[in-house]
DNA sequence: ATAACATATGAGCAGATGTTCATACGTTGA
DNA sequence: TCAACGTATGAACATCTGCTCATATGTTAT
């Protein structure tokens, strides 16, 4: 018996399934990478942000008026999405035009509006 | 014009995309669900517990173990996704068995997964 | 030049979040 | 019946997070 401290006396689920599944995990930093993109979209502002971004070009005070925000607030979490490189954007004399840069942001939008839709809760 | 207050001086975006795109949103309650989904996979504890009751029914001691992590946190996560109706679960003696209990959750992870192995960072 | 404007950013604050610790509950075997 | 065990849960705590406010930067028009 190796590695096997912490695991309860009796066991039911077989040792070898515990082992797969420890050596299946993902290295520590795509797991926190992985944490991070759904940290992201884990913040309703942020993600109806990314929601409009995946459809459109837009400024900052665009987005502040859509969503009825600050443009502080709008410009502090661009900031993020720039840092994590999900957007891109242009500068055009005032202005600054962003539009969603990651193809899977929008893939787990979709794919998490499927959960979101089918939910009365 | 009308509602227009917020939305900066000078247009380059037509107005009628800003309002097509806010038309386009998806009522408040869907959002705050869809990221509430985002958020319990945002931490890398509760994504790694995700991750594996995905693939396999496990009890909680052997989630504390897989995860090195203490049985309470773990337990306190698994509330939290029971809560949610994330997870089902069965009791057998002193044991509770948990497994994965959302389709979604699994295709999101595996979704995010593409974004999170592509990223050298 | 200077005033108005769009955006950016740092500090500070309130609320949310994840863990630990102590303890309680229900089951099992002696 | 009682001790050991696996799990559950509330409280407390430290950390993180997202917003506001004040202020700074760069651009445009007068």
């Amino acid at each position: 018996m190796i590695e096997n401290e912490d695991l309860c006396q009796v066991k039911f689920v077989n040792q070898s399934t515990v082992g797969r599944l420890r050596k299946s995990l993902k290295d520590p930093q795509t797991i926190e990478r992985l944490a991070e993109i759904f940290g992201v979209l884990a913040d309703p502002t942020r993600l109806k942000i990314c929601i409009f971004l995946s459809q459109a070009e837009l400024c900052v005070c665009d987005l502040a008026a859509m969503l009825n925000i600050s443009e502080s607030a709008i410009s502090h979490q661009l900031r993020l999405l720039r840092s994590l490189r999900l957007v891109k954007f242009r500068r055009d004399g005032k202005m600054a035009f962003y539009a969603l840069d990651d193809a899977h942001v929008t893939a787990l939008i979709k794919q998490g509006m499927e959960h979101a839709e089918e939910r009365a809760k």
